[in-house]
DNA sequence: GGAGTTGTTTAGGA
DNA sequence: TTCCTAAACAACTC
């Protein structure tokens, strides 16, 4: 489930313990989700913390607690956060439980492909401002886009769109997005597009970040039908732009959904 | 029962 | 060396 803006709405659930203490911690450590954290100071210190803020950077989040107290979530495939009531005892996927006097925090997730890290320290975890700019800031210029597609000259674009490294927050639907507005084929090669042709995709980029933000992190509802987010894994779908029938194959190692019309090779 | 899933990491080939 | 692909991870649904 979660890319960009689907994180984003999980972080703001736990918006609703902010500024309140830790009253104890459940976890089921052993799963992979943990693995590298130092679980003595983390069972030592974040009980009795308080929530201070939070945010999140593409797929990644940020809990910042008082006691120099720092936990990283990533919801990997299958990954959510979620509130319940102060006595909530945990359910087989739910791995971490922040127990606060007037309800639960809860990160659940049952194929354990997401990660906690908790840091310990007065500033930033080194993981956390490591992290690239946000796709939507003054950052992401096209030139610095163009100089990563270079990098990644014979890659298909739909595996470079997904790339953490730089394009940060891009999960499979919203490349396909991208492409279809951009009405490029997935299978180009990223190093062979024209100007104009990695212009369209800059703006496409943008686009489809600022959108899915502002419409999917506010109350988790669906883009409009006039995305391709609507007919990518309908039976059948079509593209809403011209009523063809859509295109799937795997590309860049993930199923991709294109418009054979909008996006010729 | 088999295939597929909105993600990352790693091993190994090119 | 650097780039690129496929498999692995694990649980669930269709």
């Amino acid at each position: 489930m979660p890319e960009l803006a689907e994180v984003e709405f999980f972080r703001r659930r736990w918006d609703v313990g902010v500024g309140q203490k830790i009253a104890a911690v459940t976890l089921h450590s052993e799963k992979r989700i943990f693995r590298g954290n130092d679980f003595t100071t983390l069972t030592r210190v974040l009980p009795d913390a308080r929530l201070l803020a939070s945010e999140a950077r593409g797929k990644q989040m940020l809990f910042r607690f008082s006691h120099d107290a720092w936990l990283g979530l990533h919801l990997g495939m299958t990954g959510e956060l979620r509130h319940e009531p102060a006595e909530f005892s945990a359910g087989k996927h739910d791995h971490l439980v922040l127990a606060q006097a007037r309800q639960s925090l809860v990160f659940s997730d049952p194929r354990l492909f997401g990660r906690v890290l908790f840091h310990y320290g007065a500033s930033v975890p080194e993981w956390w401002s490591s992290l690239p700019s946000a796709l939507t800031s003054d950052a992401f210029t096209l030139e610095r886009m163009q100089a990563f597609l270079q990098r990644r000259a014979r890659s298909p674009l739909k595996g470079v769109l997904l790339q953490q490294e730089f394009f940060i927050g891009i999960g499979n639907w919203m490349a396909d997005e991208i492409l279809w507005r951009a009405k490029l084929h997935p299978s180009r090669a990223a190093g062979q597009l024209t100007d104009e042709e990695s212009r369209t995709i800059w703006k496409a980029v943008r686009f489809v970040c600022e959108g899915a933000l502002r419409i999917v992190s506010k109350d988790y509802s669906d883009p409009p039908p006039s995305w391709l987010f609507r007919h990518r894994w309908e039976k059948g779908g079509r593209c809403p732009k011209d009523g063809s029938e859509l295109g799937r194959a795997t590309i860049g190692g993930r199923t991709t959904a294109w418009c054979a019309k909008c996006q010729p090779r």
